[in-house]
DNA sequence: ATCTTACTTTACAAAGC
DNA sequence: GCTTTAAAAAGTAAGAT
């Protein structure tokens, strides 16, 4: 009837305008972000469907945005934490955490575990490693995960120290403190994952 | 702790209550501020939190006390302790003359356990075969896992350690860890340790 | 560099904001 | 949703020594 199609028309408009607003934010962060526009298109994506299913009710739109934004670099293999996420905005850590748990419970969208060796590419774009150093660290990786090293661990942790170990490999060296700096862990993370991948691979490090 | 060996299957688990929340109902009202003055070693910030805070040292547990009469019990590592711990909360709210009528109703609310099934867990694989699973390691080391039947969560460790709430009885605990381990088995997610490493332990 | 303390996650109740 | 309580798991963090 008119009545139901008014209901319905009132709905539309009122998802219009919130997405319209949630674009604008999500343009704002994922600029901040140097996101691509493949991964902007697939945030948008996720957050409209979160709209559609009314997840957005009760929580700030930049809080939901930001958890699309996350779930979409995952899906993406484009590596962000949800800290430097967060950051843009202005709910917490874990407050963004919380909505990208519920988009996961509630929408179909499938996001692979995130991968350590996304990592190494973000990290050494920010040091402007070389492609043979990345190379390296993926490979230090591919054999930690094979032997069981990885699981439970942070992966900006792993991939920090596999780059440091292929870093150094590849006559390049770089100071613990500045890819534990790029790479939003501590020195002592890194170090730690360091001794774990040299013992436990039994990797070899050029004395210098 | 209970040790379950089962000989169809190769399995051993190492089980532990850690803790349980229980509610418990005294029906009458209580003067909040009367027990404050008078009882010793109590904390009561109203603005903070409606419920005053008794701590239990034998057994030791804590109690939250509401004016309505009800109290939230915790700490308690098993039922015997429970029942004990609220017996005592109560001999000692008499003791200190507030009056307690009737007979207390007990009900536990949550049981929060550990295990150890002494394997290597491959959550990586887990995390693609599990349904109602949750795996970020960014975030936290364990899965977790949300069983239907009987209705807990799991929180799995690649060390085969594992941590086992929202469970109402005790037995749920143990039927949630033998059918963890038998999940995991089947979709060969599990892996032995190396004998060197279970010594250690 | 290592230690201690503390926070992340899970579930659950209570009464009030 | 938050506040408070308890407890485990393993990883990470922060401040002190």
């Amino acid at each position: 009837r008119w009545r139901k199609w008014q209901i319905r028309a009132r709905i539309q408009s009122s998802i219009d305008r919130n997405l319209a607003q949630a674009m604008n934010e999500l343009e704002r962060i994922g600029n901040l972000l140097n996101l691509p526009k493949s991964v902007k298109d697939e945030a948008a994506l996720i957050y409209r469907k979160a709209v559609e299913k009314g997840l957005v009710r009760g929580r700030s739109i930049e809080s939901v945005v930001a958890a699309a934004i996350y779930a979409a670099c995952r899906r993406m293999k484009i590596a962000r934490t949800l800290d430097e996420i967060s950051q843009f905005t202005k709910a917490n850590r874990k407050e963004v955490a919380r909505c990208y748990r519920l988009l996961l419970r509630e929408l179909d969208v499938e996001v692979p575990v995130s991968d350590s060796k996304d990592y190494v590419t973000r990290i050494g774009s920010l040091l402007r490693l070389s492609g043979a150093v990345m190379k390296t660290a993926a490979e230090i990786l591919d054999k930690a995960k094979n032997v069981g090293l990885t699981a439970g661990k942070d992966p900006a942790g792993l991939a920090a120290a596999a780059i440091y170990i292929a870093a150094l490999q590849n006559d390049d060296r770089r100071t613990q403190k500045e890819i534990a700096q790029v790479a939003g862990v501590t020195e002592v993370t890194v170090r730690n994952r360091y001794k774990e991948l040299i013992n436990e691979l039994k990797i070899q490090i050029p004395t210098q | 702790m209970v040790i379950i060996a089962d000989s169809n299957v190769q399995y051993k688990a190492v089980i532990n209550i850690e803790n349980i929340v229980a509610t418990v109902t005294l029906d009458q009202n209580l003067d909040l501020y009367a027990m404050e003055r008078s009882i010793p070693n109590i904390e009561y910030d109203p603005d903070q939190f409606p419920g005053l805070i008794f701590r239990l040292e034998q057994p030791k547990v804590t109690s939250l006390i509401f004016k309505s009469g009800k109290m939230v019990v915790t700490g308690a590592k098993s039922t015997d302790e429970l029942i004990k711990a609220v017996k005592r909360i109560i001999r000692t709210l008499r003791r200190y003359s507030i009056r307690i009528i009737g007979k207390p109703k007990i009900q536990i609310q949550n049981i929060v356990a550990s295990a150890n099934l002494h394997v290597h867990v491959n959550l990586d694989k887990a995390a693609f075969l599990l349904e109602n699973n949750m795996y970020e390691p960014e975030q936290f080391p364990g899965l977790i896992f949300r069983m239907d039947e009987p209705k807990v969560v799991l929180l799995i460790f690649s060390s085969g350690k594992m941590v086992i709430t929202g469970a109402k009885r005790e037995d749920e605990v143990y039927k949630a860890v033998k059918r963890i381990f038998e999940k995991l088995n089947e979709l060969e997610c599990i892996s032995a340790v190396e004998e060197e490493e279970e010594l250690e332990l």
